[in-house]
DNA sequence: CTAATCGTTTGATTTATATCAAGGACTTTT
DNA sequence: AAAAGTCCTTGATATAAATCAAACGATTAG
C-alpha cells in the first residue's frame, strides 16, 4: 500500500476529469481521493470481474480497453459494450451484489479499484460526488437505450457508422485523432455488439471502403468523409447535406 | 395539498415492498415519506414526461402501465420498456437534467412524484435508501444487458416467449394469476419492444398458439405448457426437460 | 525459415423476417 | 343498427443478413 501512495490519488490524475466531478475544491478532491483504495493490472484476454462474482467494487479504467460481455447458458455470447480509459465498470454488480457479466482487457489495462462501500460513503458526504454517481449510471442506462434502438430498427451499414462514429468521438476526446483510430476488437466482437456476424461486418467495411468513406487496413480505419458516415447514420441530422 | 397529505405515505402504501428498501424502523419509513411530493393522473395515451422535458423527478407507478419510447429523427420508434405498478421511471433524465425518451400510459394511471432533489437528500440521509436507488439503477442496467442479447442473438420465438414469460411473472409478483394476462400493449408496441414488426408478432402468437403452449384471444393470454415456453426461450436451462 | 494458428475477406446459397396486400374482428361513433 | 376506425390475422413475395465454404494475410510457434 505505501508505495501506493502517491499513485493512487484522483487529486493528481490526468483523467480525472473523466473519472471524477468537475468543478471540486481541492480540498474536497484530496478527501475524494479515499474512493480509490487500490490500482490494479489486468493483461489482455483477462477478466477483471466474471459473471457470478461477488460485487464489491467499482472499477475506473486508466490505461487499457474493455469489452463487457454476457452469455446464454447456450453459449450464446452478446458483446454489452467496450470501455476505455476514463470509463466506470461494474455497475451491473450493485443490484444483486454479483456480477452479472464479464469485463474482459482487449489490451493490457490498469484500472483505479473504488471499493463500492467508499463511493457510497463518500457520496452521502458530497453531494457533488453522488450526483456524479448518477449520472454515471443514468448515461448507462440511456446508452442502453440507443443500443436498444440500432438492434431494433437499424440495418447493417446504420449500425457500423453509428458505431465507427461513437468509438472515434470518445477518442477525440481522451486527445486522439478525430478520423483515424486502431480497433481493439475482433471483427466478431463488432459483431457480437451489432447484433450482426463477422462477416457481415466485414461486408460492410468493404462496402464503406469501396464507397470511399473510409479506409481499412484490418484494425486501422479511417474516416475519410465523416458527413457521409453520420448520413447512414441518420440522413436526417446532417448538416452539410440538402 | 392538505388533502392529500394522507394520501401521499410510503408508509401506509400497499407497493411500499416493491418501491421502497425493506426492512425498515417505523421511524425511518415516516421520515422517507417526505420523498414523494405529489401524485399525479395520467390518462391512458397522455404523457408522463416525454424527450427533452426537462428532469426534475422520478416517478413511481401507483396503479396503471406505460410504455417507454425514443424516436429517431427519421421517426422510427423504439419502445425500450414496459413498466407497471411499483416500478420507477425518469432515469434516463439524470444525466443530462433532460428526459431522453418518452413514457406514454398504455391505460389511465396514477404515479407518486419524487422530486430527485428529495431522493438525493434523503438518500444521503438514508444509506438504506441509497443503496436502493442504486440497486434500482443498477437493475435497469441489467435488464437492457439482457435485452442486448434478445435483440442480438434471439429468434422471434425466443423473444416472445422471453416477453411473455417476464410480463408474468411481474403480474404474478404483483398478486395476478401467473398463468393469464390481458395485454395492455398492441401487438406492434411489442413488436417495436422485440425490434420485430407486428406481423411477425401476430404470426408468432399463432404459432405458439397451433403447438398448444398458450391460448390466445386478442389481448388476453393464457400460458398453457410454461415449460415448454421456458425450453423455447432457453432450452438448457429447463428442468423438467430430459 | 516454415508451419501453424487466428483473424479476415469474399463468394454462393439459404433462411428468417420484412414487406406488401387483403380481409376479419372488435370498438367506437353516428 | 350501420359506418368508421383501430387492431389483428394470414397469405404471397422480397430482401437483408446468416450460413456454408474456401482462400488469404498476419502473427506466433517451432
Amino acid at each position: 500500500m505505501t508505495d501506493n501512495t502517491f499513485k493512487v490519488a484522483c487529486s493528481n490524475c490526468n483523467l480525472r476529469e473523466l473519472c471524477m466531478p468537475i468543478g471540486l475544491e481541492i480540498a474536497d478532491m484530496k478527501k475524494l481521493d479515499e474512493v480509490v483504495a487500490t490500482r490494479r493490472q489486468v493483461k489482455q484476454g483477462q477478466r477483471l470481474f466474471g459473471n457470478g462474482d461477488a460485487f464489491t467494487s467499482l472499477y475506473a479504467i486508466r490505461t487499457g480497453f474493455f469489452k463487457t460481455c454476457i452469455s446464454n447458458e447456450d453459449g450464446r455470447e452478446q458483446v454489452t459494450g467496450f470501455q476505455m480509459a476514463g470509463e466506470i465498470i461494474g455497475l451491473d454488480g450493485i443490484v444483486t451484489d454479483q456480477h452479472s457479466c464479464n469485463a474482459v482487457a482487449l489490451e493490457d489495462a490498469e484500472v483505479c479499484v473504488m471499493p463500492f462501500s467508499n463511493v457510497e460513503e463518500l457520496s452521502r458526504e458530497f453531494p457533488v460526488l453522488q450526483r456524479h454517481v448518477h449520472k454515471v449510471m443514468s448515461r448507462e442506462i440511456v446508452r442502453e437505450n440507443g443500443m436498444m434502438m440500432m438492434l431494433g430498427n437499424m440495418r447493417a451499414e446504420e449500425r457500423l457508422a453509428a458505431f465507427l462514429l461513437n468509438l472515434v468521438q470518445r477518442l477525440h476526446a481522451r486527445g486522439f485523432s478525430q478520423s483515424e483510430m486502431i480497433l481493439r476488437m475482433t471483427r466478431e466482437e463488432i459483431g457480437s455488439y451489432l447484433g450482426l456476424k463477422l462477416e457481415t461486418i466485414s461486408r460492410t467495411f468493404s462496402k464503406l471502403s469501396d464507397d470511399g468513406i473510409i479506409e481499412v487496413k484490418q484494425r486501422y480505419v479511417k474516416i475519410l468523409a465523416p458527413d457521409e458516415l453520420k448520413k447512414i447514420f441518420n440522413p436526417q441530422s446532417c448538416q452539410t447535406c440538402i
